[in-house]
DNA sequence: ACTGGAGATGACGCGGTTGTCATCCTGCGG
DNA sequence: CCGCAGGATGACAACCGCGTCATCTCCAGT
């Protein structure tokens, strides 16, 4: 993971380097906000770090520029300013977060590293689902239970899903239909019995406990 | 956008509620944790505002059982806690950002829309691939060309998908076949072909120009 | 133009998937 | 204890996806 730092007070800077280079960030850092700009530009930062009152510059301006140069990495603000008027401008300027000075760096390693963890977003997390020891892989259209891959049809794969999104709350034979089938409410059949059964199967056969319970008179759940 | 507040100060809570409401934001409230886990759970909120302490659970375990259970949306903490500690320790369980209470409203607004403004366009990114006019979704398990949905089959799917992540090298009956197929290099099949000929008939069928194209002696390539 | 070989295409049949139905089971109220 | 409604289950038939094969088409090199 690289930073820049961009910070006219040497004191900080120097200090701010050290600190980020000991917790294995790779760190670049410059006074200037024109040669910060350059640097920014070559798109290798994963996240920036700026102080507003630089020499050549303000530092929202440069923010601003950056922004409209394509740049997308998060930037921290490190600012003396410490109004709230200050910090909403910030922010709605372009700045992910905002610290004031002075400031303890391990909160800013914090802050950092929550930005690094939202802006290089892990594709795992939004296309995996998980209850208890169930898993499922919505991209490569896999389940697993307690580690143990599941074989699954389309329509099995999509009811459990529906119930993987909804799980906990329980879910009617009409909402089913109406999400995984795309029938218009229809008593006349019992796909959704069916079908369940067939997850039954599949899911709570070698598992305990069982995840896919009935409530009788409403419908199912998918519970831990 | 909606939000999700926990907190259980009533007076808080309403008031938060209110101010969010009237900057345009669709507000789910709790005051206690295990209510606000089913809330989220549901995934219609695009942003959490969580207070850590909660009667019935610390708002930091909460915090975990949400992202264990896949939720990924952006969580800012609310607390009383001001100690760089308990700050770095909120940053660190999975908080994308922390704020004390006393608060300025105007600015947790500002942080609400700067969390919003990175989290949202994230999540289609990883999950969709275009070449040319064609698109494909890989979560929802739709192809588009042009706008108009193309059906296709499992097989079809995934071979257009390894075509797609392709796009642009050619790929070779061997490769398609350990990838898609996952055999050892065959000579004497042909399913290759068949499937490639049928998805022309769909994906090339009502559009300009081909997509698919064949290198005589090689394999395949998807070119716009 | 001829020909060999590579790719395209249409037909076919096996097998898995899916929805329906009839029947059996079970929890709950009387 | 009984009866009923709601749910579970097993059998079945229609359908569809998939791989094979035989045949046809087209391109490249002579």
């Amino acid at each position: 993971m690289r930073l820049l730092v961009v910070e006219d007070d040497k004191t900080i800077r120097e200090f701010l380097t050290r600190a980020l280079v000991e917790s294995g960030f790779g760190v670049d850092a410059s006074a200037l906000a024109s040669q910060a700009e350059k640097l920014a530009l070559e798109g290798v930062h994963d996240a920036l770090i700026v102080d507003l009152t630089l020499p050549d510059m303000d530092g929202l301006e440069l923010i601003q520029r950056l922004r409209a140069q394509g740049v997308g990495a998060p930037v921290l603000i490190l600012s003396a300013r410490r109004s709230v008027d200050e910090r909403v401008l910030g922010l709605e300027r372009g700045g992910d977060d905002y610290m004031t000075k002075p400031f303890a760096v391990a909160e800013l390693l914090a802050r950092v590293r929550a930005l690094l963890r939202r802006s290089t977003p892990n594709q795992s997390e939004a296309t995996r689902l998980r209850v208890g020891d169930l898993e499922l892989d919505l991209i490569r259209r896999e389940a697993r239970r307690g580690g143990a891959e599941i074989q699954l049809t389309q329509q099995e794969f999509a009811l459990l899903e529906y119930l993987c999104r909804n799980a906990g709350r329980v879910v009617t034979r009409a909402m089913v239909l109406d999400h995984v089938w795309k029938m218009r409410i229809d008593t006349s059949t019992n796909i959704v019995d069916v079908h369940i059964h067939r997850l039954r199967g599949k899911v709570d056969k070698d598992a305990q406990p069982p995840l896919i319970r009935t409530i009788r008179g409403v419908g199912y759940v998918l519970k831990d």
